[in-house]
DNA sequence: TCATTAAATGACCAATGGTCATTTTTATAT
DNA sequence: ATATAAAAATGACCATTGGTCATTTAATGA
């Protein structure tokens, strides 16, 4: 039975996945160590490298992972809305979910920041898997926009305006809510995409 | 005479300074090495820590300085606003130079997040010198403001917006242009701002 | 029982930020 | 000029990092 050797692999591998998703979220990408991903979970540090080639692939596996169960929150939140508003709010539900995930938006930027170094990795974190919105925000969104204002511009807005407050929540600036990020968010994208007599004004 | 002394001391820290921009320039904070700045200005690394006690203190003096350009920038683009629209427009005009400076808003944004782990340098980040436009933002905004929207968090969500297109364009994801951001920044605040009859549609 | 294969180890490497005893250069007092 | 003190500059050294790899330990199938 060469099974029990896989399953032991296996196991191992989920191991230092659990450890280093543990570290990666108290500490952030570059303070955590192979190292004590692998003391962690009972291993020496050789042993990483037999699951991972490097320390950036380790964590865009769990970036991956986190991301696809924020997406399944998104379809949940968005299935059944029926006007600009709808969508909008229903959108600013799930993003509300990844900013109370509080670390992990912080971490997620440090990535990305670290990352835009790096060509390989950048164009694996833009083929899709990271930028949440945009696509499929326009998808969505299209049904519902009178302008002629793009709607994948909407959702790149909307997803910039994001960012931005996560970097607002970061340094701990204390000026805006949640609250406060919906509002402007769905003002801007109605004042952009809904034809009212205001919505042009510039 | 001391003086000369004094004179190759400063001289000194000026070549290292100019040394340690060019670097942080062109490759970011983490990338750049104490080695190189020291070697680059002609000098061993171990004369760099007469003048700074850390890679962190050299980056966030030549950081202020940067700023405090910007700043002037700023002022001068504002000088004679007189209405929302033209204020939002000055500043954006001022925003678009930083945008312009490529690389250095990208590491403004790695320090920043590199900041946000240690208490320490994350006060001092946050002690005006790094926040461009909140409170300043605020101060010139609130003549031209109708609604009770607090023009401190027009000024915060001015901020995020473009701290977010930054991002964008780190990544290079190409949907969004300055004006793009430019427009959707001014309708952002106007709607929020201006007492219309869509203002408030939320 | 024994050879083969997979899993795990930890000494080792080059590079990092930072320290510090030492040397080199410069200024002053006699 | 020369001796002394003080400032400027050096580079070997430290612990720590991500990553490598020859070696050891354990499981497997005959």
């Amino acid at each position: 039975m060469a099974r029990k050797q896989k399953e032991k692999s296996k196991q191992t591998e989920n191991e230092l996945l659990l450890s280093a998703e543990g570290l990666f979220g108290e500490k952030g990408y570059v303070a955590t160590t192979i190292n004590e991903i692998t003391k962690k979970a009972g291993y020496a540090k050789g042993n990483f490298y037999r699951y991972w080639n490097s320390k950036d692939e380790i964590f865009l596996s769990i970036m991956e992972d986190r991301l696809k169960k924020y997406r399944f929150k998104r379809d949940e939140s968005l299935s059944n809305a029926t006007s600009l508003e709808e969508v909008l709010n229903g959108i600013h539900d799930f993003l509300e979910t990844i900013i109370d995930d509080r670390n992990w938006s912080k971490i997620f930027l440090e990535f990305t920041i670290h990352a835009s170094y790096d060509e390989k990795i950048k164009t694996k974190l833009n083929k899709s898997i990271y930028r949440l919105s945009n696509e499929v925000f326009a998808e969505i969104v299209t049904d519902f926009v009178d302008t002629d204002f793009p709607p994948e511009k909407l959702g790149a807005l909307n997803t910039a305006l994001f960012e931005g407050f996560l970097i607002h929540n970061i340094l701990g600036t204390n000026v805006l809510e949640k609250e406060d990020f919906r509002k402007a968010a769905i003002t801007m994208a109605i004042a952009l995409g809904k034809n009212t007599s205001e919505a042009n004004i510039i």
